[in-house]
DNA sequence: TCAATTGTTGACGTAGAACTGCAATCATCC
DNA sequence: GGATGATTGCAGTTCTACGTCAACAATTGA
């Protein structure tokens, strides 16, 4: 599943149109449909200013688009700048060590998030 | 410690002048004043690629001033975008939850370390 | 004393990313 | 067959992050 291919997928399910669409985010349509099919000039997403709006016009989730687009959700930004040598490590670990991380996390530490998501 | 104040300290350990160093980095003398005083017009950070360029002349740790300048480290943003629910989750931890999971991870978890922590 | 070196600052310039917009073309569907 | 919607190439425009320039201040050292 790409960025584009979740944008139309999120258009479709309310049946809007590009138009339709593209007004409500202040966008052309063109540009839209540039972005649902991955024919961007240059890079390979939309400014994440842009998948924001998109995300809020389309009644998306904002971590998913930012995330398909392959930036990063503010909440885990925010933390790694207050943890940086925390995530460093978490993140040096292979794949099975990460859940193994986290099965511990489920099992041992409760009440785990003081906030949502995000 | 700001970005602005580490670069200069680095620049000065090396008995280094303004000058020289923007030389070699290929900019402004002037910029990189206005970077060490933390006087940019917009954003408060260099961009990215200088800020790697400049870690590569003054020798300091490319890791480190991304920090400083609140940017995402690669090694940890190529692992957020590997296993983002596990960031997720990572993230909403509490501090001390953190520090639990780090303990853990030290007793439990070895050979951690399968890449460098760039 | 004055000139050489170094650093600071406000105003200004610019390249590239982000986005526009048109024109031509195609696909569907009544 | 025309109304509606989508695609895409290409040439704009806009915006701002990035960086320069010119002038000046502070310090050092002969």
């Amino acid at each position: 599943m790409t960025f584009g291919e979740r944008i139309r997928e999120l258009r479709l399910a309310r049946n809007l149109t590009l138009r339709e669409v593209a007004a409500e985010a202040d966008i052309n349509f063109t540009y839209l449909s540039k972005i649902e099919n991955g024919k961007l000039d240059f890079s390979d997403f939309p400014s994440e200013k842009l998948i924001r709006k998109l995300a809020s016009v389309l009644g998306g989730d904002v971590d998913e688009l930012l995330l398909l687009a392959q930036k990063i959700p503010d909440g885990i930004r925010r933390r790694v700048l207050e943890r940086p040598e925390a995530f460093s490590r978490f993140a040096a670990l292979t794949d099975p060590q990460i859940d193994e991380v986290l099965r511990y996390i489920g099992s041992r530490v409760h009440s785990a998030r003081t906030t949502p998501l995000s």
